[in-house]
DNA sequence: TGATAATGTAAGTAAGCACTTACTTATGAC
DNA sequence: GTCATAAGTAAGTGCTTACTTACATTATCA
């Protein structure tokens, strides 16, 4: 009897099993959303049944919102440190550092923008989460601006918009780039792009 | 039998029913996405039965697609020629003047804005309609300041990156309000923030 | 004043949805 | 070994989906 059956698969951990799931799950939402993600593809993605979902996951609904928790402290405490080492650089060469850095996390995983955007489309009350004053890099940008000034490299008497607009027109190129499909938008190489809109902002502000 | 039956509601010829349809649609497409939202959902949203629906638009996603013509054709044809009435001003003033309006248009109908984002989350093949070297908008702004060079009120070398990181600017502004929730993340009024970005941006190149 | 063509509706259909139930099988502690 | 516990599955549940069919009502014009 045992000599027909099916090579055995190793039997996962919860703990496994539940990460193997948040994966499936994190590519499916994010290329689809909440609404054009099935259960069931899920269950497919990460070949097990359906219903092995549920021993995890009460609801649908809880498995998207521990995924976009997961995501959120990945970036905060993984990713975002990664960018602070730039403290020996000249401003310029540390803010194109910096950009270039956000970017290519961006591209090279982009769910995290698109879960941003499709849980402040399908549902509002996430949409507060993502673009707001304490957000993460926003603060890491604010700190690290202000320092430079004190420093006597910037001499901006409004620190906090200049950060903001620096992280808006990146995520803008990211936005472009990511979810708009044109990448060849700015009709220049990423990094001259990146260039000009440093020295633009820091040109801008010191006149 | 006449007698008992309901008030008659006015029967619409097919042109009015269908622009009846196509604007209960918007608004469903725009909240919900295509996915969210069911074609039974926009029966009711303009009190007829869902059959009706199919006489005429042979399938839901002809009815979207039908719709982001009809957004792109009303945004190209209807609301940009209303930008163009301010080369009596000053390069700064009117530059901020188009900005504001911009802003304004997509504060005052989201659904633009919202079915730009939610078409290119699910349907990648739409994305690329949005952010482009042809963008009516973006030909516009190029225009304007191209015009501006000539006229000797600009030196910028990059006509077409400056008119582009502009628009960038003023989109993730739009982004962060409309669909992040977050009008007041730049902390400044917005008349403010956006006067902040043309001179700054405007500075920043003639440096 | 009909004939006709179009607007409108009620009541479906098969397929797909999130979620459940009842059951089997492997694993680790003793 | 053995046995409790948890991993795993097959086969459903009732409901909703996009779309259809068959039929009723009204405007238009010869």
């Amino acid at each position: 009897m045992t000599s027909r059956t099916l090579p055995k698969k190793t039997r996962l951990s919860r703990e496994d099993r539940l990460d193997h799931i948040l994966e499936a799950a994190a590519e499916l939402f994010s290329q689809y959303g909440y609404q054009g993600t099935t259960t069931k593809a899920i269950a497919l993605n990460c070949n097990i049944n359906e219903s092995l979902i549920y021993r995890h996951f009460p609801t649908k609904r809880d498995l998207y919102e521990a995924l976009l928790d997961q995501i959120l402290y990945h970036w905060r405490d993984e990713i975002l440190p990664a960018f602070m080492a730039c403290d020996d650089l000249p401003l310029e060469q540390a803010l194109v550092k910096i950009c270039q850095a956000v970017v290519d996390q961006f591209h090279d995983d982009p769910r995290l923008i698109r879960m941003m955007l499709y849980s402040s489309l399908e549902s509002p009350e996430y949409a507060k989460n993502f673009f707001q004053k304490e957000l993460p890099i926003n603060k890491f940008l604010e700190n690290f601006l202000q320092k430079r000034k004190s420093r006597g490299e910037l001499n901006s008497t409004d620190v906090p918009l200049l950060a903001k607009t620096f992280l808006a027109l990146i995520f803008q190129h990211l936005t472009i780039k990511e979810i708009y499909q044109s990448p060849t938008y700015f009709s220049h190489p990423e990094t001259e792009v990146i260039q000009f809109f440093v020295k633009t902002l820091l040109n801008g502000v010191e006149a």
